[in-house]
RNA sequence: GCGGGUGUGGCGAAAUUGGUAGACGCAUCAGACUUAAAAUCUGAAGGGGGAAACCCCGUGCCGGUUCGAUUCCGGCCACCCGCACCA
């Protein structure tokens, strides 16, 4: 065996091995137990960065565990290729996306291979490849048909000056990225699809997922958003045109006898009627405009308002309450309207001070803590107070019993009803851009639609295209948006798809991606999904990972998949900072994987990333410890070089081993054990990393030569050479063979836990003495709990710390402590 | 603003069910080998005190529960992720 590790020539034959024995392409095997490993797949934006290097080793380094365990493993890789990234790649670099796209795929594609990630190539596929998207459309248009598929106004970014739709990251402060123009919202017709129908099932199905982060779960559970409250109808005083009222709806109706006035949207149709003759609500409404379609920016900017000089009818009192209109109040959002309570809400309050209207107390805190409305609004539940003279049998009523009177009431009177409210909007899915799967959709001359029908699939993208940089090639190409059905002259529709529909679905399309007769081969789907183990980052935690349990639901309710959810169990990677800041090239504190790929090899990229933290947490880049990994590396190398030179082993006879070999063989047996409940278990890879570390620090003291030591050593390092191989495939797979296997790595079984190995004769218990470490006690394995107090409380530390004082109780912790308690 | 998370040596981290805080690695220092360097090996090392044994302090901050808290509870602070048209 060669002295020196060479990472190059190892890798490079590693992978011409994989490679020419198809290793890891896999078909349907009913006879065996299937994995599905799933990364989630790149966009395809020039080149590798960490976050992905991390994301694909610890996908891979998951299968190549599964795979050694017996299954059989499918570990697929495509690419999320079309949006918005590739039509401004396309204008600054003077060619069209799909060019782009491609090429950008090749190379990394490249990337992907001299790191070693055990994929099944023959499965790849492209979101931007017609035999993806085609059924993608022809889904659409099977929900269009289920009535899962509607057409309504919604607001968009809007840039005055480009007369173009902006995405939410091409406003920069409210003002166009390309133009500085202000942003405006405008509202257009687009596509949605009922999310909503399936709110319930999304939300209920959470319990079905243990394998998921308890954090997820609460995530996409708080951004679906249930909340049980009241919609109420609140009449006009007088009408306005034909409007006679409106509708609002709360979750704390106990508040309502609270209500100061009211607040409408400015796309309110109220607020637009009111306009039609009030020139300073104009200007009112036209400025509540400018700003972006961007809910954290809604949250946080300054409150304004505007009274709109006509009043409401409190549905339960009759009094007469102001109606306002307010910049921070969405159409998109509820009815559009809220009810004020300046008292019981904060952000009532602030804008009640703001604006001088009347705060007033109906709920106070259960316990009669003093709260002073002057400070601030007082939001906890708590008992009703005040709550008008004709129900003063309310007060005192605590919130479930006063949301039950308040509503009762409002029933009564025909002025409510009790709903169940999401958060959650139907998803809207028209893009006003050009590199993205065409909406399957044609118009008639009155506006009327018609899906695309299915032999008319797909509707192809054309790829030849000139961006000029502002307008979509579709959207200016007549002849493009010219179309027929039956001889009637129809328009097509020159929206596209959300990336976001492509990404819903394609863990399905690989089980058959070549399948030609429909959106899912229903045996391979079957047998592969659901997706055993998926990973990604953080994120991503609700919005793609929503729509795909959403999609998948659909999926299953056209017949295609037979599961309620797509992945088993998720596994969230963290970032990859440098310096304490995300790596991205804005901050220029970017790595390149490639130059350390041809500086170290793949192995050490590997090993370093999964060693440097848990998979979970953010990863702080070190090339320094990139360095440390590549050593550990060499001298596992020489440690297997080394052990060879010495000889044949003896044949190992672990009934009569003693001292240093039997310790080393507890070892070697030890970390067996703990490294399969890392890596199956835990997925703590790091620690499984540091134990293999330990166990080849002390193959390095042991200093005996004879047959059986060989023997003991050969087995530690076999084992070692296999608890790695998940990690660092290719070393791993020249040293299974140097040490004389004929088979390849990849085929051998996880290596078994001798039980026997574990056993100890003695074991070290701490001594403390109050919870303080006083002493180490070595005891034998099997000491009475009455030996091992009376050794405890000889111990000379603990016969000082003890002395004066009375021992009031003993706690003992089996193999672990010992604590007197004494005072 | 709302929702979720994180916080432990000089640095990345470990402590798996409430049980010896700092495994493993990086950087550092000392020693061995070498003409020398690199590489490699051995050892030291949380802070403070002490010749040593050993002692005190220490897991973002304040408080609580417990024989015992990095771990559980309450309240704060800082940073990170997401907020529906970035993917």
């Amino acid at each position: 065996m060669e002295e020196h590790y060479h990472p190059d020539a190892i890798e490079r034959d590693a992978q011409q091995f994989w490679n020419d024995h198809q290793s890891f392409k896999v078909s349907v095997d009913p006879s065996r137990e299937k994995y599905y490993c799933l990364a989630m797949f790149p966009y395809p934006s020039g080149k590798l960065h960490m976050g992905h290097v991390r994301n694909y080793t610890i996908t891979d380094v998951i299968s190549r565990y599964q795979r050694m365990l017996g299954k059989n493993v499918l570990q697929p890789m495509g690419w999320d290729a079309f949006g918005l990234p590739a039509e401004n790649a396309a204008i600054n670099n003077n060619t069209a996306p799909a060019p782009w796209t491609y090429s950008n795929i090749d190379y990394m594609k490249g990337q992907l291979k001299t790191l070693g990630f055990g994929y099944d190539w023959s499965r790849e596929l492209a979101t931007c490849q017609p035999g993806y998207y085609q059924w993608e459309q022809w889904f659409f248009t099977r929900l269009y048909e289920k009535g899962l598929v509607y057409k309504k106004t919604s607001a968009v970014n809007w840039c005055p000056n480009d007369q173009t739709v902006l995405a939410n990251e091409q406003v920069i402060n409210g003002c166009c990225w390309r133009c500085d123009t202000q942003v405006e919202r405008k509202e257009i017709p687009q596509w949605f699809i009922r999310i909503t129908a399936y709110a319930e099932e999304l939300l209920d199905d959470l319990d079905k997922l243990p394998g998921w982060p308890e954090q997820v779960r609460t995530m996409q559970r708080n951004w679906i958003g249930k909340s049980r409250g009241v919609e109420m109808t609140f009449d006009l005083a007088a009408p306005v045109g034909d409007i006679a009222s409106f509708d609002v709806y709360t979750t704390r109706p106990d508040t309502l006898m609270g209500v100061t006035y009211v607040t409408l949207a400015a796309e309110h149709p109220l607020s637009l009627a009111l306009a039609a003759s009030n020139p300073a609500l104009q200007a009112f409404i036209a400025d509540c405009k400018k700003q972006a379609v961007n809910e954290a920016n809604m949250a946080t900017m300054d409150k304004k308002g505007m009274a709109l000089g006509i009043d409401a009818i409190h549905p339960l009192t009759g009094e007469k309450v102001p109606v306002w209109v307010g910049n921070y109040v969405l159409m998109d959002y509820g009815t559009g309207a809220v009810m004020a309570v300046p008292g019981h809400d904060q952000r009532d309050w602030e804008f009640a001070r703001q604006y001088g209207l009347p705060i007033v107390q109906v709920v106070a805190p259960a316990g009669g803590e003093p709260c002073d409305l002057d400070r601030e609004a007082f939001v906890d539940k708590g008992v009703l107070v005040n709550s008008g003279a004709a129900f003063t049998e309310w007060d005192g009523l605590p919130f479930d019993a006063a949301f039950d009177a308040i509503a009762n009431a409002l029933i009564a009177k025909g002025k409510g009803r009790v709903t169940t409210n999401f958060r959650l909007r139907d998803w809207g899915v028209s893009r006003q851009r050009y590199w993205g799967a065409p909406i399957p959709m044609l118009y008639r001359r009155d506006g009327t639609e018609i899906p695309v029908p299915a032999h008319k699939l797909p509707v192809l993208l054309p790829e030849d295209v000139h961006m000029d940089g502002v307008h979509s090639p579709i959207k200016a190409d007549p002849e493009w948006r010219r179309d027929e059905l039956n001889g009637e002259a129809l328009e097509r529709e020159t929206d596209t798809f959300d990336t976001f529909m492509e990404s819903s679905w394609y863990y399905a399309r690989f089980t058959c991606p070549d399948f030609a007769d429909g959106m899912l081969d229903k045996a391979a789907a079957d047998y592969w999904l659901p997706v055993d183990q998926y990973v990604g980052g953080i994120e991503h935690a609700i919005l793609h990972l929503l729509y795909a349990r959403f999609f998948h639901k659909l999926m299953r309710d056209e017949g295609l998949v037979s599961s309620d959810e797509p992945f088993t169990r998720l596994l969230c990677q963290g970032m990859v900072l440098k310096d304490g800041a995300k790596m991205s090239k804005s901050k220029g504190n970017t790595v390149d994987p490639q130059s350390l790929i041809d500086q170290y090899g793949a192995d050490t990229v590997r090993l370093f990333t999964m060693f440097a933290a848990p998979p979970e947490q953010s990863l702080e880049w070190s090339d320094e410890g990139v360095a440390g990994a590549h050593r550990f590396l060499r001298k596992l190398w020489r440690a297997v070089a080394t052990h060879l030179a010495k000889g044949q082993p003896g044949a190992l006879d672990p009934a009569d081993l003693r001292g240093q070999l039997r310790d080393l063989r507890r070892k070697t047996h030890e970390t067996i054990a703990k490294v399969s409940n890392d890596c199956g278990v835990r997925q703590t890879f790091n620690t499984a990393i540091a134990a293999v570390m330990e166990l080849l620090n002390e193959v390095g003291r042991l200093d005996d030569d004879s047959p059986q030591a060989l023997a003991v050593e050969r087995e530690a390092l076999e084992s070692a050479v296999l608890l790695l191989a998940p990690m660092v495939p290719h070393i791993c797979h020249r040293l299974w063979r140097e040490l004389g296997h004929p088979g390849a790595v990849i085929d051998a079984p996880w290596p078994a836990v001798d039980e026997s190995a574990l056993a100890r004769d003695s074991i070290t218990l701490a001594v403390q003495v109050n919870g303080k470490v006083r002493a180490q006690l070595d005891v034998a394995v099997d000491a009475s709990r009455d030996d091992i107090e009376a050794l405890a409380l000889a111990e000379p530390n603990v016969v000082k710390f003890t002395a004066g004082a009375t021992v009031r109780k003993i706690i003992l912790v089996p193999g672990k402590l010992v604590n007197i308690v004494a005072n």
